[in-house]
DNA sequence: TTTTAATATCGCAATATTACGATATTAAAA
DNA sequence: TTTTAATATCGTAATATTGCGATATTAAAA
């Protein structure tokens, strides 16, 4: 089949494996860092930066944004992509949580 | 293409992700969870459980296993799955590092 | 106004993932 | 020894993801 029966899980179940699941590529990861250690976090960069295609790039950007950990501002021609901070550090709590809840062995 | 071109990101980007990847599946989050809260952790209930077909459970296990995760030891006819805490705490620590290393924005 | 530069979107091909039935495999139980 | 129960593996169908060229779109520059 190829579907994720999303239905069967709960929410906080989906939300956190789609968290996860979009962390879960090093073009994601490697814009991250980059975006991290730039003053001027222009996407032009990234293409010669990450050796991806612009296509490419500019799709993990969407995906990124899509969970909220970027934001675009539009500055002039170009785009300027930062971290969001508040954002970075609530899903770094909700991790935490997962990882703090979920540790508990039998044998 | 479909295939990452993971040659073009260092070892521990790809690590990364992959780790993020594993997780990123509501049906791998919510055996986790399960098996945290059991005493016996008997694979055979998960399949009652999360409702998934007994294939499919045990294909998500391995994945689970590959990353170190859990550890299933042979009792009986049984398989009792753990989750491997040492491991455990070395994936939250991982994560957290990358989270507190990357998170400087500009904007 | 035309050109240029930066980014987004579309459409596709290639590969990966998810799920499951069928079929091993293995060890206890009968 | 045969049966039963639990799990793993194989093969396959359906869907998702990745990546990219081609083509919008948009705003500054010429």
């Amino acid at each position: 089949m190829g579907v994720t029966k999303t239905q069967i899980f709960d929410q906080p179940q989906n939300e956190l494996a789609q968290f996860f699941k979009i962390l879960g590529h090093p073009a994601r990861i490697a814009i991250l860092q980059y975006i991290s250690k730039q003053n001027a976090c222009i996407c032009n960069d990234l293409v010669e930066e990450i050796g991806l295609a612009q296509a490419t790039i500019s799709q993990h950007l969407k995906e990124l944004k899509s969970i909220g950990l970027l934001k675009g501002e539009i500055e002039g021609k170009s785009m300027c992509y930062c971290i969001n901070l508040d954002r970075w550090n609530e899903l770094q709590q909700l991790l935490n949580s997962f990882f703090d809840t979920t540790k508990y062995n039998c044998c």
